[in-house]
DNA sequence: GTGAGTGCAAAGCATTTGCACCTTT
DNA sequence: AAAGGTGCAAATGCTTTGCACTCAC
């Protein structure tokens, strides 16, 4: 796990530690294939480490997300969920604001934006961030149907 | 206002009502220059109906949000940040995830994306809604500042 | 050994909800 | 008159915080 070794050196960086709970979260990040929620990516990575505390998640997705290795989702309802940003082709994140639903597309379109903003204003996108808001194609039909139904 | 015309309507065609209440809420919103907290909008709001409620300022947004007139962006903190789409030229959102500022970028660059996305996977994007995670040149700079001195 | 990290429990606080009353249509 | 909206107050529940103990370094 690649991933494991640079997580471990960005902490030495600063003086922070690896732990075995902050394994666990990673490990639990890994093996997810969407955006996660907390209360997800505890249970997944409780299987590893049975004394493992619901907050001790939200301060390593903290930890991650300031490091810039994990991204975070507002879907818009209360939960936020999170996504490993390694190990993932860079994507944009489509939320449909009528059903929630979270679509993936390939961010390859955007790259030169990105560098753009990187090379103009100077800020550095974290990939795979990106999301926007809108209405899925499902759910602009059914608003139709009931318009025309009504 | 162009946009308590459309919101007018917008109500009408789903039975709904347009109160003072809603007004107000659409008011503050025209006033904001940038995307603004529940708290914000609620103060703003109050200034033309003393007896508005924070809990009708929630609903209205939400209303609102449900009709794509407004776009949420989530700064990473407790609150949420919303922002009218009417009046304003579309724009992203970046994020910077040390500092939580906001900065705004033109949108034309992004045009052709949110074209494809609508043909392609019949996604209608919601404009001014994108949001990219990152850090801005500030940040970094000072990040590095202290890796330097450390 | 030392201080960062965790567990546990308790608090915080933005947001939501229920219900009776009010107002738009 | 009918039904959507609002106000008010209470609840909800995600997230944060404080502190003593533990463990990575």
């Amino acid at each position: 796990m690649s991933c494991e070794k640079r997580f471990s050196n960005q902490l030495r960086q600063q003086g922070l530690r690896l732990t075995s709970q902050r394994k666990s979260v990673l490990f639990a990040l890994h093996a997810m294939a969407h955006p996660a929620s907390v209360e997800e990516i505890y249970t997944r990575a409780a299987a590893n480490d049975a004394h493992l505390e619901l907050t001790t998640v939200y301060r390593t997705l903290d930890l991650l997300h300031s490091l810039g290795m994990v991204i975070i989702i507002d879907r818009g309802d209360k939960q936020r969920l999170y996504e490993l940003v390694e190990n993932n082709t860079p994507h944009l994140h489509l939320v449909c604001r009528e059903c929630g639903q979270i679509t993936d597309v390939e961010l390859s379109l955007f790259q030169p934006l990105v560098e753009i903003l990187k090379n103009t204003i100077h800020f550095t996108s974290d990939l795979g961030s990106i999301t926007i808001q809108g209405v899925c194609g499902h759910c602009e039909s059914a608003a139709l149907h009931t318009l025309v139904s009504t």
